[in-house]
DNA sequence: CGTCGAATTGAACACGTTCAAATCGTGTGG
DNA sequence: CCACACGATTTGAACGTGTTCAATTCGACG
């Protein structure tokens, strides 16, 4: 109960102030393992740069973006609104997965509902005849699981190994039955959730492969805070089924912007960003 | 072929308790129905390549699948999921706004939460270069204008004469700082507005203009609660641009539905389903 | 009856898919 | 250390679904 309550007044800082009560190492404790760190060196800074507040690189993309095209919201624009802020959840265990292990399934009864700390998850959709789509590709900070109705309304694996909190339904509950703000915290996350969503489907309906890949790279980096050069944890396949696309046409559209000189693709999953202005002008 | 057989056999072994070797056809009978084959045949290749891809997982799909309407949400059963609750927001006043007018305009700064009374709303983005998406349409119950930036992300205007609330956020805001139920309600509304999003998304990512259009009659009569026959709100732009298509595709796959007898097309704007049953085995 | 927007329909075209094959990369066994 | 196997990725060529272009029909309203 006590671990509520600090928990609790943690959430309470969500303003802006990270006048944390939790510090991150307490966080990260129980989850890191030297195994876990030596797997995926990158995880500690991405994790702690994720759960605390987030600097001003989004002001730049978006000043400048937003100068650069009209009123109208692009969608590339759309894709830098501010994104949820990193939020804790309170009260729950961290758990680990390995890569490729499931997190929950659809169609599984919700019972619990994680908080990403380190590594990338990918949830998913299958449909009656194997057709596959990726719902999101999730960084630290995300909150998985946040269902409306009884079951998840899709599968959750680890892209890497990944370190998560693990909230029970029932505890969350209870706790916003008496806590106003982790009620609108939750919303705020929802919201969002919805926002992303739908800007996915905004590209999904209208936007051209080209478009699509390009897009994909440009919220890729920035939601992982990378800057210009980055590894990809997915598979092509993974970037198919989230941009309704083949492996053939994201293979073949990542081989035109690197004719293009807008990316420099140093291995399959190594790219680096060369021109990020005119790959966002491709966005829409 | 024989690449095929290979991979059922991994699949046996990967399951362990599915001792049996499956065919393929085995696999896709209780799947693919003759119509969707039919109305789709580029989907057969689909299915082969992603069932071969994944083996365990397919097993797990056909056996919840075997169990008629089982566990496994196909997309036209999730659109069946519960709705949001009809919930009505407290204090607000209701404003009337005739056919076509604006109730909020994209970019616009967030002042007001609106939910639909009477009437039918659809929302919509316009794109840099004047491709539209339409997000939604909807329903009396519905609530709009819950975003969690300080902009509306998308228009909404009436497609009939329509009635709503109109709360402002400040209030809501207010109020939900001390009612944590109505923080849970609202967590509901965005949660089960997420989850129709990212079903829209899954439509347009994978499914092909005969499913989508399918999938689009059967929610529509499913929200709008009407029996077989009803009138559409919207126009065929309207309808194209929710599905990712032109408005000759819609009409063409209309006419098509109409000559396999599934749908009954009375008058451009009437619409008589004939068959749901087959309607729904097109969806997913 | 004439006009205008919405809807339908046909034909040519384009983009992305499908089919097919080659290449790369990694892990494994000799 | 090399040989081999397997999966992931890339690339080419044929194909197909949905788009684009173009023309016609339909329906509402003067």
């Amino acid at each position: 109960m006590a671990e509520h309550v600090r928990a609790t007044e943690t959430m309470g800082s969500d303003a802006g102030e990270h006048g944390g009560r939790l510090t991150l190492s307490e966080i990260l404790a129980p989850a890191l393992s030297p195994t876990v760190l030596e797997l995926n060196p990158g995880i500690l800074p991405r994790a702690i740069s994720r759960i605390t507040a987030r600097p001003a690189r989004l002001l730049r993309l978006r000043s400048t973006q937003a100068s650069a095209a009209g009123p109208l919201m692009t969608l590339a624009f759309a894709k830098f609104d501010p994104p949820p802020s990193p939020t804790l959840v309170p009260a729950g265990v961290s758990i680990r997965r390995a890569t490729g292990e499931e997190i929950f399934a659809q169609g599984e009864a919700v019972d619990t509902v994680y908080q990403l700390l380190a590594g990338a998850v990918r949830t998913y959709r299958l449909l009656g005849d194997g057709r596959r789509h990726v719902c999101d590709f999730h960084v630290p900070g995300d909150v998985l699981g946040l269902e409306p109705g009884g079951e998840y309304a899709c599968s959750a694996e680890g892209m890497t190994d990944v370190i998560m909190l693990a909230i029970p339904v029932a505890t969350l509950r209870r706790l916003s039955a008496h806590d106003p703000l982790l009620g609108q915290r939750l919303l705020s996350i929802a919201s969002h959730g919805l926002q992303r969503s739908q800007n996915h489907a905004t590209m999904l309906a209208r936007l051209g492969a080209v478009e699509r890949v390009a897009a994909f790279l440009i919220d890729f980096a920035q939601r992982f805070d990378a800057d210009d050069e980055f590894d990809l944890p997915m598979t092509r396949q993974d970037i198919a089924d989230y941009l309704g696309l083949t492996i053939h046409t994201v293979s073949r559209t990542l081989s035109h912007l690197q004719d293009q000189g807008l990316i420099d693709a140093r291995a399959s999953r190594r790219v680096r960003l060369r021109r990020q202005d005119e790959l966002l002008g491709l966005c829409a």
